[in-house]
Parts: structure tokens; sequence; C-alpha cells
DNA sequence: ATAGCAAACTAACAATTGTTAGTTTTATCG
DNA sequence: CGATAAAACTAACAATTGTTAGTTTGCTAT
């Protein structure tokens, strides 16, 4: 069940170019292009264009299902357990920027059963969430505000990191987190 | 210099397709379709698809860009401001979110001197955003926390309000507002 | 009624798309 | 060396793309 290095280059080349353009905007051509081949090579690793959209999405997809599903069951306190989250969020922006951007931009091109599939763990992941932060209202840890706006909100910053991450004024990882924890449980304003 | 009705009607279907699908992965027939029309029926309107994607983007664009002028320019506080920023975003999510996403993910299939035009709005939007911050920050308005991660945490949420709001579950207008407004400046965790 | 015009239509185009078939090159290993 | 397999190539395909040309329809005002 090994992936090929040449796939491998194939994915990860795929998901520069995608993040650039978008999954349609795209060609084989370009893919190709950008691996000093020819289009008709590719079809010597892949499958199809499709599979490629496949074997980028889904298995971060099903990272950050199963991450959550620990959290989620976890014993930690509410803050901890969003800590946790930010924390996921954040290491996958810093290994795969790419292929993050690629599941946020263009899931909808998947089809038939692993679409299904990805809408499936997109609503569990948010379910979770919503469950996480109900509790944290029920016990006092997080203030009793509509849960959508607390789900979204938060879930908005973390998903699109990878859109500014990695320019000229980001901070270190390490500084990144923190403040990331700061700004989204406490807030900007000064106390 | 006034729009058709038609002509405004075909900016609308194709805003809310490129909305579900980007703008690469939507063709002048399905445009057509939308509308119970052939494709070349839409030249009577428009010159071209590209001119579609300008006309939805530049004047939401503009609007961004004057009425964040108008803020950074006004003697409030920083916290005003940014509610005024906020405001802002909530007003054009809710009369069009469709524009807003196009702008959002379709903004680079924009072309030339468009492209050019939209990329120093955005950069200027940014700046200006920052420059409020910053401001609050020397203040004591606002936590010394890197700048990055405040000003695109904040920005994130704005920008991809379009995304959830209008679910079932969404909160009315002036609840978002106020809850929005408390969870990006004082966060979600009980004090 | 009819002239004028906006807006629809049919038909077609040249370019580009993902993909396949068949062939040649390159690398591996006995 | 010679055999095998992996991975590149050329050439082509059928479908789809944005767009144009030329024509017909249907409304409005004289």
């Amino acid at each position: 069940m090994k992936i090929s290095d040449r796939k491998t280059e194939i994915i990860n080349v795929a998901a520069k170019l995608f993040k650039e353009k978008g999954y349609s905007a795209v060609t084989m051509r370009d893919i190709a292009q950008a691996m000093d081949i020819k289009a008709a090579s590719l079809y010597n690793h892949i499958k199809s264009k499709q599979e490629i959209l496949v074997l980028i999405i889904i298995e971060i997809a099903e990272e950050f299902t199963n991450t959550m599903n620990q959290v989620v069951n976890s014993s930690e306190t509410t803050i901890k357990k969003i800590e946790k989250i930010i924390q996921l969020h954040i290491d996958i922006t810093l290994r795969d920027a790419n292929a993050l951007a690629c599941l946020n931009n263009d899931w909808m091109h998947l089809a038939d059963a692993e679409l299904t599939y990805f809408i499936k763990m997109r609503e569990d992941y948010e379910e979770n969430f919503r469950t996480i932060i109900k509790k944290g209202i029920t016990n006092f840890e997080i203030k009793n505000l509509n849960l959508e706006v607390i789900i979204f909100s938060t879930l908005s910053t973390l998903r699109t990191l990878y859109l500014w991450y990695g320019k000229k004024k980001s901070p270190d990882p390490a500084v990144l987190k923190s403040n990331m924890i700061q700004v989204l449980l406490n807030g900007i304003v000064m106390d």
C-alpha cells in the first residue's frame, strides 16, 4: 500500500498549484510542466486528476477527524481541549499548507463516495467542536454567547491560517501558538 | 452608465454559481442554463466571462476600501473603529454573500489591470487595519500581542462569515453583530 | 400596420481539456 | 551482457470550453 516517491511528488506539486489557482483551473499539463515531464507521463503513476484530489484531501481530513475524536473523548478541561484543537490546526498548517488550502477550497470537486465521506467528516468535526463548547458553557468555563458565533469565529481563524502564515512578518511557531490561544480565548482588548 | 436589469441578473446568477463551484468550474453554458437561455445569448449583455468576474468583485472591493478609509481617518477610539469594521463585513455579507464568496475565492482569476488593482486594494485594507491595531496597542486599548496574529485572526473570521451565516442555527443580524463584537474583542473564556 | 431595436436563437469555430494507445528510453540486477 | 520493468515519450481522441456570426423573435412607439 506504499505510495511511490514519484506519486508523492505529483501530489505535492499538484497541491501547490491547486492552492494558487484552484483544482479546476489547473490542468494536467500544468502539473506535468511543473515536474518537467509530459502530461501523459503522469498516468504512469496516478489513475486520474480526481485521484490526485482525493489523495490530497482525504488523508488530512482523516487526521483532523481522528485527533478531534481523541480530544472530544478526553477528560481535560474545555480550555485545554480548545488548546489542543488550536495546536492541531497549527501543526497541519505548518506541515502541509498546500494540502490544507486544497481541502478548504476544492473539497466540492470531490465526487461520489469521497464527497459524501468528506462532508460527513466535516459535519462531525463541527458537531464535536460544538459539543466541547456547549459543555464549556454549562461548566461556566466559556461565556454564554451564541454557540454558532463562537464555533465559526474560532474555526474560521484556524482553518484559514494557511492563507497568511509564512509571510515575512509571521512569528515563529511557538509564538504563533501562544498568541493564537490568547487571541481566540481571551480576545484582543486590554483588560 | 446604468447597468441593465438583465445584466444585473447575469451577475447575480453567476455569483451564485461561482460561490458553489468556483469561477473556473462554471461554464457560460452553466450560467445560461440557470437563466433558461442559451450561452450565446449572454453576449448580448456582457462582453466576456472575465467581465462578469470583474463586475462581481471590484464594486465590493471598492466598498470595503472606501469604508475602511473613512474608519481609519476618523477620530474614534480603536474599539469603535473595530466595531465599525465588523459592522461593514456583516452588512456586505448580509447583502451579497455570493459576491463576497467570489471575491474571497476567485480574485486570482482577475487579469491585468483589475488583478493589480484588486491586490493593491487588499493590501491597503490590511495595512489600514494594521495601523488601527498598532495605534490601539500604543494607546493601551489593545493587548500587546503579535500584530499579525491579531490582524489575521480577526480578518479571517470577518472574511469568511459568508461561509456559515445563513444556516439554520444562525442568529439574527443584531445578535450576530453583538456576539461577533464580544467574541472578537473579548474572547470566549469566562472571566 | 410597420419600423426599429433589444434580446433571444442556431450553428459553428479554434483552442483546450483529461485521457488512452503504442513506443522508446532509462535504470536495475542476475 | 541481456532481460525486465519502470517511467518517460509522441500522437491522437472525443468532449468541452469561450466566443463569434448571422438570423429570428417579440415588444414598443410612431
